[in-house]
DNA sequence: TAATGCGTTCTCAACGTTTCAAATCACACT
DNA sequence: AGTGTGATTTGAAACGTTGAGAACGCATTA
């Protein structure tokens, strides 16, 4: 048999007030439950409506409410453990909310992390959840961000933030549990605490930085630059991080992040030193890698769920309570990172 | 000084018109450059456009020619290497084609990927691309997949498919590849191929067990239930791995994940087994764990992120030339996986 | 009888855009 | 002056929804 496929094309209010021959506004109101409409509306109404599966059109909706239920996030690479963790807390907390996520990825671009911003911007989403690009980190410019709060656009940046721009934040407290990191490991009988780093323009980087000669210094210990590797952000060259560990003393390692750390571990076990009777080492990030590498890796875990329910819920906050017209006020939230410990430390 | 924050809110053609004292149309038709407008007004109208940075409403853009450039992305998981890289897949080539992906995480939940899929089926998007929870594949129920077929809204689903709906799909060749790993293996002159997959109602799971079936029968060895370890799809007792190598006799070894694999390779090496000279290890996704994970693992390379860009590629096909309303015509795309070959395989 | 009120329904405008069809205008040609 | 032509501009409807206000029928009240 021929069985002729069937599109149930989307059934709209004006159908079902033709079919049933009342107007437009009555339907409306009789599938909201208004009171202005006699039982028998109603009932006839939502019966209808039900066997037709009618479901309101959020685009309409949208236009007539002036917002549209959705969120844009704008990050900076998606494969990467610790953005996907905030995203899931983010998309986790905008759901109960009845919020929709629009995430657009910068590939640390700075153009791209425009075009996305503006693409969005036109109407598509009530408000803004990003981190910067690192382009933009460098460049320092921070125009389309300022068009878009200036809309009246509610924005929250997160972890790679600026002090530029006049939003809600929500950061990790870096340079407090680097800190708190270098001094375990100096209390642990450490010396000579290596730091492996990226270049500063992630001011994320430079915090943690400055965790680490604190310290340092608090335990009045000499900060040594060489005992600083910095390694470009991607296209890492093992050979430098062999070469530093070959000609450098070292009894401990903090790496800025995971694979900085399981990389490093790895050749200097290769290269002899045994983990963490020689060495220790902790990173940033709590990935995968960090919890099944052997040895597994000590790591400053950083929330990064908690972190994106936080940036939703402040951001919904702003979107759904109106500017209450005084001065707008921005607060900047701080996550509490903390330390995992594994087998990659101790003594 | 007290300074007064301007919120330049948005523009519309409505604005222009009025400030110019000519009609919205002509407004409208002069931003196009339409040819029915004079030159005059035009360039008047441009110009006043850019002073005031008009940009169209894309949510009555949306309303008028009813699609929304938008995309529908419902995965399982977002944290998680394989499904993050189609996504990027998909994302980018969106991009280009000027379209913003709509992300929602079912999160292994059947309840939550109807949800998701009814809030995006209104209207949000123009079309959907995913890949089935685990639940979902469980419980065999597609009826919210089938509801949004039928309403003419076009589908791609990827990697975590059914053959219950219609629509086109994009897999790898997961049986094919895991018969190549598994033959590798056995040329190698592994005798002991071992097996740790999940359940099986992940269809991915099952066709890797039938490729390695298959190997071994055309290699001429007896498929022994001994060498297969199944596990749970989370919540891992370390204890049943270590059981698995002590009571078995082991030179190979195919996961039908990274993480399978790491654990797997790790315990084997507690046991004092040496990799790959007692025992060899290939594992399916090229994530970070295989890259960097000591020593380096042999991996199959789905290539996720071309998936997600057939994907994307077959979804705006569909979603741009209309129902050609003859009997609709769906086809399903296989990506070729590789084998990345390192260090936890050869002889 | 006329006024008031209530319950119910309808009309209309609005959100911001596009586009078809119609209107207006300037100008040239009979 | 009348007609035709082409260039330019305008009006109105439409997309699907909401909500304020008008209108209707009917019953109660003054």
């Amino acid at each position: 048999m021929y069985l002729q496929q069937v599109l149930k094309r989307k059934i709209t209010l004006k159908h079902i007030a033709r079919e049933l021959g009342v107007s437009i506004s009555t339907v409306s109101k009789a599938l909201k439950n208004s009171n202005e409409i006699s039982r028998d509306t109603k009932e006839k109404v939502q019966a209808f409506a039900k066997l037709y599966n009618y479901k309101p059109n959020n685009i309409a909706i949208s236009l007539k409410n002036k917002q549209t239920k959705n969120i844009g996030v704008i990050i900076p690479n998606i494969v990467h453990h610790f953005f996907t963790t905030v995203f899931r807390g983010i998309e986790n907390y905008a759901g109960t909310r009845g919020y929709n996520v629009v995430v657009c990825v910068s590939d640390e671009s700075f153009d791209k992390e425009v075009i996305n911003m503006e693409m969005l911007a036109n109407g598509s989403v009530d408000g803004f959840i990003m981190s910067l690009s690192a382009e933009t980190q460098a460049r320092n410019d921070f125009a389309h961000l300022k068009e878009v709060t200036e809309q009246g656009i509610p924005l929250v940046l997160f972890d790679r933030i600026t002090d530029n721009i006049d939003c809600d934040k929500v950061i990790i407290n870096d340079k407090q549990i680097a800190f708190k990191a270098v001094s375990t490991l100096i209390a642990d009988n450490r010396k000579h605490v290596a730091l492996i780093t990226t270049d500063t323009y992630f001011n994320v980087s430079r915090f943690r930085g400055e965790g680490y000669k604190e310290a340092l210094q608090v335990a009045g210990i000499l900060y040594d630059e060489n005992l600083i590797l910095t390694l470009p952000y991607d296209e890492i060259d093992e050979n430098v991080i062999r070469y530093f560990f070959q000609n450098t003393k070292i009894d401990a390692v903090l790496c800025v992040n995971e694979i900085f750390a399981v990389l490093a571990m790895g050749i200097a076990q290769e290269l002899g030193h045994r983990v963490p009777e020689d060495i220790a080492f902790i990173g940033f990030t709590d990935g995968l890698l960090s919890k099944y590498v052997r040895p597994s890796l000590t790591t400053i875990a950083q929330h990064g769920e908690k972190m994106g329910e936080m940036a939703a819920q402040m951001l919904i906050e702003k979107i759904e309570n109106e500017p209450i017209d005084e001065r707008e006020t921005y607060c900047t939230k701080v996550i509490e990172a903390t330390i995992i410990e594994r087998a990659s430390t101790g003594n």
